[in-house]
DNA sequence: CCCATGATGCCCT
DNA sequence: GGGCATCATGGGT
């Protein structure tokens, strides 16, 4: 289990490390694992599309400005919700969403809890789509505002460092933060490019 | 494949 | 009351 000097660090770097990486998630004697392959990185201070952009704390965002290697969950468009891990040390507030993963363990569980059908009677646009979002992530894991504020060094959600590196780090502008003036053009996206 | 649209509720002003 | 770090769907190409 990566520990919590692995999240006390700059969101632009963690986002990167995290490319590869499995997250774990346990609940009622089940174990399932995905392997992280987009992220972001926000960073309140300078970074209009934060939710905490100016360090403005509020309940929603209290959580970034706490301890490193805790979740925050947020709830968007009355329906989905979002991981970040939060980053840096306490009074610093910064994030990385996990955007995007592949599946590992236990598909099986994902797709009846995204789907409410077994794997194999998935069509090709649904085993595509079973992990390629932040709100879909969070439906196959089972994971929503009850987790917020989760330590990421607990039992329940976790990530491992199974010593994959066959890829390179893509950085690219961040998704759907049109509003966010000069910060859209951040290249605080990072997804996995496989070598192939 | 692409694009447009509606769903639906919480957050913050 | 406006807007949102999204997604599924449906129709056109």
């Amino acid at each position: 289990m990566l520990d919590r000097s692995f999240y006390d660090r700059d969101a632009r770097i963690v986002g990167q490390d995290l490319i590869g990486k499995i997250i774990v998630r346990r609940y009622d004697d089940k174990i399932i694992k995905v392997r992280i392959n987009e992220t972001e990185a926000y960073i309140a201070e300078i970074d209009k599309a934060s939710h905490a952009y100016g360090n403005k704390i509020t309940p929603r965002t209290k959580i970034m400005f706490g301890p490193p290697g805790f979740t925050y969950v947020y709830f968007i468009y009355g329906m989905y919700y979002c991981m970040n891990f939060v980053t840096e040390k306490e009074g610093t507030c910064s994030a990385v969403l996990i955007r995007g993963a592949e599946p590992v363990e236990n598909i099986e569980l994902m797709s009846l809890n995204r789907y409410k059908k077994s794997y194999n009677e998935l069509s090709k646009y649904q085993i595509k789509n079973l992990l390629n979002g932040p709100g879909k992530l969070c439906n196959a894991l089972n994971i929503s505002k009850e987790h917020n504020g989760n330590d990421l060094t607990g039992n329940e959600i976790y990530v491992e460092d199974d010593g994959f590196s066959d890829f390179i780090v893509e950085k690219s502008k961040r998704i759907n933060i049109d509003y966010a003036e000069e910060a859209r053009d951040f290249l605080w996206r990072y997804t996995m490019l496989k070598n192939s």
